[in-house]
DNA sequence: TGACAATCATACTGGACCGTCTAGTTTCGT
DNA sequence: ACGAAACTAGACGGTCCAGTATGATTGTCA
């Protein structure tokens, strides 16, 4: 009765389990909650679909299973740990460095799908929007807060709301490119050149807003 | 065969028209596009499945009926001419009045509800998606852009990029309650007090990087 | 009034699909 | 090697649903 961690990957029925995730992902993706089929997504998995319901109780619990592993993987992409302005030449390219780094990373077809789909999907799984919104936006404005916060005490900054300031930074990078690719597809999605003009310019509006004066 | 434009609503056929698409409008934005049911649809309506069919020819035709319609109505609301700057005392007035307003017509349950149901039915009705960015953020950015070229060439804003200028004000103080209301529903619609302080608090960065430093 | 079009209630067709069951086969631990 | 557990392919029950067909009923207009 040892309870050994093994790896999901190192036994054959751990690796089907991981295959029906992949394939369960890709389906659930593509067509949304509603217009996945469980036989599809069987055999995209190379399994029968007693084994499907062997690992998942149901198409809900499947489809839940997919987003939030889809989430983890994000938040461990989007949110390491974000280098200190101090270790920066000035507080100018940090910031700049920061946007840029969440334009790349958070600009990807595969998140901005996933977006759709949760949206799409509020009324249904309002939970799995609800921690979406926790781990994504509201994680990145609160450590960006945080920086914030210190930058002020440092007298780099300032801003007597540094949640408000978060929010204004992290918007005026990314609402335009994460708007557009929500309503017009990944064909929406900026290029790196275009990312690099929205994280100027969005650093030049900030600085010129909660920059502080005395030099 | 004299064509007589008559209204929709004068004879007991444009009624019952009517009728469906009422009953479709809140059953799509109920239950989305799979989900919506045609038989419930044609009950809600006090009208049989057949005058349904009659009138629309799929239930495609009809979704695209219904939310075109409702864009249609939302333009009505949103893009009514804004009124011109000189008019107003000062600038500040202007931008808080036009952020203010942008935010209470814009942030309702059944324009947010509007906005999930295209996004999650982006790939099957990408024209949709297209055509609610176009007469949705695309127009209110482009007609910001125009007022600040004129704010411009007066002396009172300094934006060689008009259009960019339009993005960061309309996305300050549109963004964050946008992303809330469609990651946390309409729990997450901010009440008028805090539309004010967006709107406040957008003008104030905006014009720190936007507005002329001549008085 | 009478003819004709619209509408109604309802049944039906054809198909999709979730989740289960069966019977036979493979894999795995010991 | 052997027994248990996992797996497979496929069928199936039950349900749902878009769209059509039917035959009766109502409303409209000459």
């Amino acid at each position: 009765m040892a309870v050994v961690a093994k790896d999901e990957a190192s036994t054959s029925s751990g690796r089907k389990r991981l295959n029906v995730l992949a394939a369960a992902t890709e389906t659930f993706m593509k067509s949304g909650f509603l217009g996945a089929n469980m036989d599809e997504i069987a055999v995209a998995s190379g399994v029968s679909k007693q084994t499907v319901y062997k690992n998942f109780r149901s198409k809900e619990a499947l489809f839940i299973e997919v987003v939030t592993a889809m989430m983890g993987e994000a938040d461990l992409r989007v949110h390491t740990a974000p280098m200190e302005p101090d270790s920066m030449e000035t507080l100018e390219r940090y910031l700049f460095a920061y946007a840029h780094r969440q334009l790349s990373v958070a600009l990807t077809p595969a998140l901005m799908q996933l977006r759709r789909l949760v949206i799409g999907e509020l009324a249904r799984f309002p939970d799995l929007a609800r921690i979406l919104h926790e781990r994504g936006p509201q994680r990145a404005i609160s450590v960006l807060a945080d920086v914030f916060k210190r930058l002020e005490a440092q007298g780099l900054l300032t801003c007597p709301d540094a949640t408000l300031a978060a929010i204004h930074f992290n918007w005026l990078f990314m609402a335009e490119p994460v708007n557009r690719a929500m309503l017009l597809g990944d064909d929406g999605l900026p290029s790196d050149a275009e990312m690099r003009r929205f994280a100027k310019e969005a650093v030049r509006v900030f600085l010129a807003a909660y920059g502080s004066k005395a030099p």
